[in-house]
DNA sequence: CGTGAACGATGACAAAAGTCTATGTTTTAC
DNA sequence: GTAAAACATAGACTTTTGTCATCGTTCACG
């Protein structure tokens, strides 16, 4: 399963590093179910999550103590909760697992350490922080104007399995829709 | 005015940067007027640019050619596409100034050049992306899942100066709410 | 200055989204 | 395997939000 990580790795930063093992022995294998919390908001979120298999939700609860879920990550990216790991500040953000899941976990010591022995690896961090980022930009730019059907026509069009692999509920709080509400569009496509 | 500049630097690398008036150096002076177009999508966005005074909206266009705006950014920021500056894609935002602006806009080679020479400047990148991400995270985890009223509630906790300094409609496209819902909205009070 | 365009507020109405209840189905956990 | 819990859908109704037209006011620019 490390192998998921290594295949990641080395598609972004070639085949040509030495010290990769060594830096693969350092991440903590985790095998986890379903609806187990990874994160809770208030803790400090000391480790970067590695997903070789399975599927996270990362949400908080609004005042009425929904859940609104900002991201949905799956297999072979990275999830964490990437201002807590990096400042050390308390979490904003709860991180639960919504399928079995295998995860690769690496504390903020063992990342310091790969980024400062091997520069190249520096280039990973500033990768998940623009993947993240893009990935926010998008979904600012998407959802502020769209209506509830645009926004599942959105999904349908961007990320159409998770149509097929999440609950209906996860899937409405990701789209900012009531499930009521999204259980009666998606009727109308 | 480069003083504005050179202070948001010191403040957070420190007095000691030898090179930091070559530095500075690279940075061209701009100054704009009110409604000036500063990037347009579909262009590479060249520059990063630091606010010594004035105010720049973010904004793209949705199917009804109404502006969305993703980002207002005040004077002492940086501002940015900074997907399409780090890539040399086209940008998918627009860039354009709601005040008369000065800005200091550093473009990609010097950007490398700071960065290469100084280490400490590559800081200042992971800032300014690491800044950014945390507003956009902000931004979501608030507006999913907030009604229209709250909206302005929430503007009126963490950015109040925005309502007094800023048109309406501007402010209602920021919030992601019909101008005239946000007008009487802001009566009910 | 003066004037034309943009802005802000408001009322009437339409459309979209939320809430609640009920019911049948699927999943989970023991 | 079965009981309990969670899930998905649907109808009736309420609330929120959007749209459009109108009318003063303000502001930018020649």
């Amino acid at each position: 399963m490390i192998d998921v990580l290594r295949n990641h790795i080395t598609n972004r930063l070639g085949n040509d590093l030495d010290n990769l093992d060594k830096v693969l022995a350092t991440f903590k294998h985790i095998k986890a179910k379903r609806n187990e919390q990874i994160l809770r908001q208030g803790d400090p979120c000391k480790y970067v999550y590695f997903i070789a298999k399975g599927c996270l939700q990362v949400y908080v609860y609004d005042k009425d103590f929904n859940e609104t879920t900002r991201d949905i990550v799956i297999e072979d990216n990275w999830c964490s909760e990437l201002l807590s790991f990096s400042s050390g500040n308390p979490a904003t953000e709860n991180i639960r697992t919504v399928e079995p899941c295998e995860l690769f976990a690496i504390d903020r010591p063992s990342f310091q350490t790969m980024m400062e022995t091997s520069p190249q690896f520096d280039k990973v961090y500033k990768q998940i922080l623009e993947a993240s980022y893009a990935n926010s930009v998008y979904r600012i730019n998407a959802f502020v104007s769209l209506t509830a059907l645009d926004r599942i026509k959105w999904l349908m069009e961007y990320r159409p399995m998770l149509l097929t692999r999440l609950s209906s509920k996860l899937i409405a709080s990701y789209l900012g829709i009531n499930k009521d509400v999204f259980s009666r569009l998606k009727a109308k496509l």
